[in-house]
Parts: structure tokens; C-alpha cells; sequence
DNA sequence: TCCTTAACGTGAGTAATACTCACATTTGAT
DNA sequence: ATCAAATGTGAGTATTACTCACGTTAAGGA
């Protein structure tokens, strides 16, 4: 999976297993309670309870940390999108699929703010940018299938650009969307599911 | 200006406004060929042929830096907006004026890579990011002006909030862009005029 | 049960880099 | 000419990601 790519070694035995999770689990409650601009290695591995050599012995940099999270949260919102996208037929379905992605998607970010902070994570390294870059192509891809069900004489091209652009700016407008008071939040999620509409089909 | 608040003492001599133009100048040039992750105090202050201590004499930190020239970017694409938007009457005039919009800013972002690359180093600080989203808001409160000129009776929340995300979502649709092989970026910016039109009026 | 080996664990130490500060120099006004 | 404010300097400090030489534990074979 994508998340043994990260890792300098993965962890054989049980003992270790839990202490990478432990790792992890430290990594999120520092972002939850100051950012992902304030993760230091150092902490992560102190509030896990290992030192700082064994944190290294798993994450080869920080940045390996942020993607191992990153991924995770990336493979729900891709689990999600194959749900509702897998019993598209027509344009109604496409459209009431679509609609009810971006409900659970916003309540997702809304729910945890820890998604949008691993976001500000990933942008603080050019590898970490390619990798979210390579997650939206993924999720784009699984969109222009669906569109090409209901659509099927449309240009692939044209219809693998909008698909890879409406995922992309889903993201975009989710991240919009909670950094503003929640009744704001609320109406640029709706004009976004409106102007979606339109391109879907 | 936005800039002032930026700097840490204006320079008040012609000498020391020269020397500030030079290490913004430098900064430029070391983003364009390394990329704004690898932009390094020290390595302005070489290039600028001035001390690090005259560096921060003026510049608080590198945030400041980037945020000073942040600000001139999107000060052009203000006046760009502005000139755009001042003429329409009818919804299709602000199409026109949209599409055209468009069009010159991603001519920008394509003749200026340093452009791009000044954003992903605004994403590395809080405060950067914030000033980032008051941008946003500025450029959208433009273009609500010019959509409640052709729908006068829609409600000001909800044009607000459309276009504030119409203007926000152009700028991460122009960064998608620039990041694909040029045929690719051609079809999401059409893509992108194209969901964004039906939402103008 | 003992031995071997690989996996695991440690934390003082290194390197890179943003930023400071005590002091020197230059400029403009009187 | 003289003073004060503005400007200029660069060695030094603090922070933090990351290394490495060495110690410990677990699994498997004899």
C-alpha cells in the first residue's frame, strides 16, 4: 500500500507495530492542539514514549510522517467517492451521488479539523505537493468514469480534465469552506455543488 | 499600503529604498531557479551584496518577504480584475469579461512560474495563509459587485459567497494548471470557465 | 538451553538556518 | 562642524531536523 512507501522499514513485530501507531497517534494530537506548523519531531517521540532514533528508524523525515496521515485520510475519502459514484446510471443519479459526496466530505472536514491542518503539512514540501497532486489525478479518474457512463460520446479528454479540475477544486472548496464562519461555509458549499452540477453533465 | 505594514521600518533614504528593491530583486531570481523552498536569508543577503543584519533591518522575518511580494502579485491581478469588471452591464458582458479574465491570468501564471511558487510559500505560515483567504475576499467582493449589477434582486449572501469562492477557486484552478503538461492545463482552464459561467448569472 | 543474528531502541551529538544585537558608519539638518 | 537619526555589519545564539555508534530484545536453529 501506499503507506509502506514512506516508511524506511516497516515495523516486523508486534512490539513495534504499536509503537509506529503510538507515533502516529502522538503526531495527531500535537496537530489537532497546535497545527501542523508546530510539529516537532521531538515532541512526536517524546509523547509517544520512544526516543527521537526510534522515530527515525521508521518515518525517514518529517514529511514521511504527514504523508503516512495524509494517505490514510485520502484512502477514506477515496472509499467514499467509489461508494456513491458505483451505482451511477444517468445524469439523475450522477448528479444526486455527487451532491451527497460533498455533504460527507464537508461534514468530514468539518468533524475533524486535523484534515485541512495535514493539508497545510503537505504543502510545506515539493515531494509532499506531487503526492497530493497524484491523490486528486486518482480521485479524477474515478470521477471521469462515471461521467463517461452517462456521457458516453463525450471526448475522454475533455471529460478527464473536468473530472481531475472538479475533484481538485472539491478539495480547494472544502478547505474554503471551514476556514470561514459556519453560515458562510454552508453557502460556498452549495454554490459549489451548483456549479459542479452544470459540468458533471 | 499593504506593504508597509509588512516591513519592519520603511526605508526613508533613496540609498536604503535601492538596497530593499535589490533583496526583494534577489529573492525573485533565487525563487525563479530553486523555487521558494529553497529561498535562504543568508543567500538573499549575498546576492543583494548587502549584510543578513540589513536584511532584517528591514524585512522582520522571510515571511515578510514573500508576503511583500504576494502583495504586488495580487496588486496586478487587482488592477487586472478591476479594469475587467468595470465595463459590464448584462450577463453578457460579465461572461465576456470573466472568460477574458481568465484568460490574461493564465497567461500570468504561465510567463511567471515565480508567480506559483510564491504561493507555496505563503502555505508554510499561518499568517501568510490568512493574508492569503483577505485576498481572496477582496477580488471576490469585485466580482460580487459586477454579478449584482446583472442580478439585482438575487440575495447579496449568496452572490457573495459564490463569488468570493468563483475568485478563490480561480487561483487554485490556474496553480492546477501551470502543474500539467500545457494541453492538459488548456482543457482545466476551459473546464473552469466553463462551471464558473453558469454560476456568473 | 544456549547461541546467533537480525530487528529494535537509545540519546548525545551534528548540521543547517532563521534571527539578534552590540557596535560602526553615513546622512541630513541646524 | 556637530549631533541625532537612519543605516550597515557579521559574529554569535537558538532552534530543530536528522545521524550514528552502541546497547537491548526477540526469534529460530543447534
Amino acid at each position: 500500500m501506499s503507506e509502506a512507501a514512506a516508511l524506511r522499514r516497516a515495523p516486523a513485530q508486534e512490539r513495534s507495530k504499536a509503537r509506529v501507531e503510538k507515533m502516529l497517534a502522538s503526531a495527531i494530537a500535537i496537530i489537532a492542539e497546535k497545527g501542523s506548523d508546530a510539529l516537532r519531531m521531538n515532541e512526536v517521540a517524546e509523547m509517544a514514549g520512544v526516543s527521537i532514533g526510534s522515530l527515525y528508524q521508521f518515518f525517514p523525515d518529517k514529511a514521511a510522517i504527514i504523508r503516512t496521515l495524509a494517505a490514510r485520510y485520502n484512502e477514506e475519502g477515496r472509499r467514499c467517492i467509489e461508494d456513491e459514484l458505483s451505482g451511477v446510471h444517468d445524469t439523475r443519479s450522477l448528479r444526486a451521488a455527487f451532491g451527497h459526496l460533498i455533504d460527507i466530505y464537508y461534514a468530514l472536514f468539518l468533524a475533524e479539523p486535523v484534515r485541512r491542518d495535514i493539508w497545510s503539512g503537505m504543502q510545506a514540501d515539493q515531494a509532499l505537493r506531487a503526492f497530493e497532486l497524484e491523490e486528486s489525478r486518482a480521485n479524477g479518474d474515478l470521477l471521469a468514469a462515471a461521467m463517461l457512463k452517462v456521457r458516453p460520446r463525450a471526448k475522454r479528454e475533455e471529460i478527464a480534465a473536468a473530472a481531475f479540475l472538479i475533484m481538485s477544486l472539491a478539495e480547494s472548496t472544502m478547505r474554503l469552506a471551514v476556514s470561514v464562519p459556519r453560515a458562510e461555509g454552508d453557502r460556498i458549499v452549495a454554490a459549489y455543488k451548483s456549479m459542479a452540477f452544470n459540468e458533471l453533465a
